[in-house]
DNA sequence: GCATATGCAACAATCGATTGCAAAAATAGC
DNA sequence: GCTATTTTTGCAATCGATTGTTGCATATGC
């Protein structure tokens, strides 16, 4: 039942509506909560009440006072790339399958998006008070700083790479097998002037990179080239079509660091008139949904996020609940298409 | 200056931090907040034993007191659609403008997703007293709830339709207008049997379609035929391809609702052999990052969506500041591609 | 030298709930 | 009718800050 009108006088706290029932606030706070303590006439009453005033408590208070905020931050650390923006489609696909699975546990998200230049930005957010957990995605450049909070701050879990001695949780997928089967799919299709394409500040990307290596060198195939770009889109896009016109020819297969990089390296391509993959192959990393839209569709390495998502979450919920979760190296998988 | 080591007794509140310092609560407040009234040499020993300890005053706490929390609560209602997801490229791209232009101005994000289930889901969500303001992405089928909750909550931003007489504000595109252009668009390009590609709940899809109506009118052709599909994607391929191989050649214009539902069109078309536009044109609607990234490219609607997420930031901060700010309609543009 | 102004810090109320404990009321038992 | 037990309810402390008011020194004015 909708309430019809807004009725006159609007109850502010638990102590008017206490004083209109004439009760005390305790048991308005008890019968509000559905507790049994109170005798089941009252606590009708008392709740009747509150929808016809449209009275809800105030969860600000209520958080405060059960240190529970039911909400988890999910922080995207810029370290590497302050320009890149949240509407970029790797963070958005993370974002949502996160935000799916956290709500359907009735959890709140509070989104930032973070460029680190106080270096206590994440002792900021963690010790706010507002948050019962944080996940992070990607480490950026920031992996001291997360170490150093990881020391003392449970209940969070990172979106990244995991190294031998690391504290802090960590999920994400092993980046330099993925780097290798690029390359070996690079290599299989017969192309042996090999290129990276992408920025190597961000430790995952780096990864990505010495997997390529790794491939070329079991080859007996040169060092591939790296071609730096940035990973903010705009800009991107043009810094791409300057590498493809500068390397041109001396490049037949391409191993990009992400899907997004992958899909602008082979319009750049494409605008130069060179089939892909006829004459130059592709490989991207993530395996968003864009890959399958595009055309040609992408082939490229999964890093099945929609599952790394829901791992996050639930190693987040084990660390809430105060037992330990360790981290979690996914196995790569790559996805043959069109474009290599 | 990191703290190098996280000191040996853990400071919980302002309190034990004041015992410390042997002061009162109030000057250490005052001193963290860095107020003249105390001292300049007491606070500035407050301030080095805080950052000593890595001490931060609790959020919840001061923004309880305070009344201001400094969160605004961006809220996607599924009404029409519940299978729908965050990671929508339409969601996810609206979302990052608004979190740019959120946290530009030192504003948190709460992030809901929200099945309508109960009738006061909006009502929970404005009178939660965890936020300062809400911004609605889209109406769903929730018209009149929001409505509802418009007449006593100021601060709150609809993106959207504005109808005549409605309380809310709403920033949007003419929708109708909107739909026009594409008809228009195809009409010109010689099209003469068309359809709508989409579901009508939510009312902007359904403005489309009526704008889509009156431009076959105006050039004296049948009514457009409309075909629905849900907006979650992993369902929209399929129905967008059963509806493709059903209708065949009675159709060779087609103005979808959204660029991703005409994305996957153009795929379903190509799958069948079908040459787009040689054979059969098609439109979008929105102009999201992915309409330039297809292939061909997406002759699209632009609703300049990084522009009306900045208007909707601004109006809020009006509303929150207690001014009265209208509802804005954007012209919609035509941007021709390579579909159409 | 005394009245007034100023600077600094402490005190206590406040934000709006939740909850352990004790008191009161209702019921049961004999 | 009186005690023992079980429900209900009220009281008051608590979560962790902020801030108006008050009080005490010290500085200034004449």
């Amino acid at each position: 039942m909708t309430n019809p009108s807004p009725s006159p006088l609007r109850i502010r706290n638990i102590a008017e509506l206490a004083r209109l029932a004439g009760v005390s606030t305790g048991t308005v706070s008890r019968a509000l909560a559905g507790k049994t303590l109170v005798n089941t006439e009252t606590r009708e009453r008392i709740q009747a009440l509150a929808r016809e005033h449209g009275f809800r408590p105030n969860q600000m208070a209520r958080r405060l006072r059960v240190q529970e905020t039911k909400v988890i931050g999910v922080v995207v650390p810029l370290g590497h790339e302050q320009r890149q923006h949240l509407s970029d489609p790797f963070f958005m696909t993370i974002l949502g399958h996160l935000a799916d699975a956290l709500t359907e546990t009735g959890y709140d998200i509070m989104l930032s998006r973070v460029i680190p230049d106080a270096d206590d930005w994440l002792e900021r957010i963690a010790d706010s008070g507002m948050l019962d957990g944080v996940l992070l995605i990607g480490q950026s450049n920031q992996f001291a700083a997360i170490e150093r909070v990881a020391q003392w701050y449970r209940p969070m879990v990172v979106w990244g790479i995991h190294q031998p001695d690391q504290v802090h949780c960590a999920v994400g997928v092993n980046n330099r097998l993925g780097g290798q089967l690029a390359g070996e799919c690079l290599i299989q299709a017969g192309r042996k002037r090999l290129a990276f394409l992408g920025e190597t500040i961000a430790p995952e990307l780096a990864e990505r990179y010495l997997g390529l290596c790794d491939a070329a060198a079991a080859a007996g195939l040169a060092q591939p080239l790296k071609l730096d770009t940035h990973l903010a889109s705009d800009i991107m896009a043009g810094e791409i079509a300057k590498h493809i016109e500068r390397i041109g020819a001396e490049v037949d297969g391409i191993a990009a660091g992400s899907d997004l990089i992958a899909m602008h390296a082979v319009r750049a391509l494409a605008d130069r008139g060179i089939n892909v993959p006829g004459q130059v192959s592709v490989t991207g990393f993530d395996d968003l949904p864009l890959a399958e839209q595009t055309i040609p569709r992408l082939t490229t390495i999964s890093q099945s996020v929609a599952i790394g998502a829901r791992a996050m979450v639930s190693a987040l919920f084990e660390r809430i609940a105060g037992h330990d979760a360790p981290s979690l190296e996914m196995a790569p998988v790559l996805v043959r298409r069109d474009t290599a």
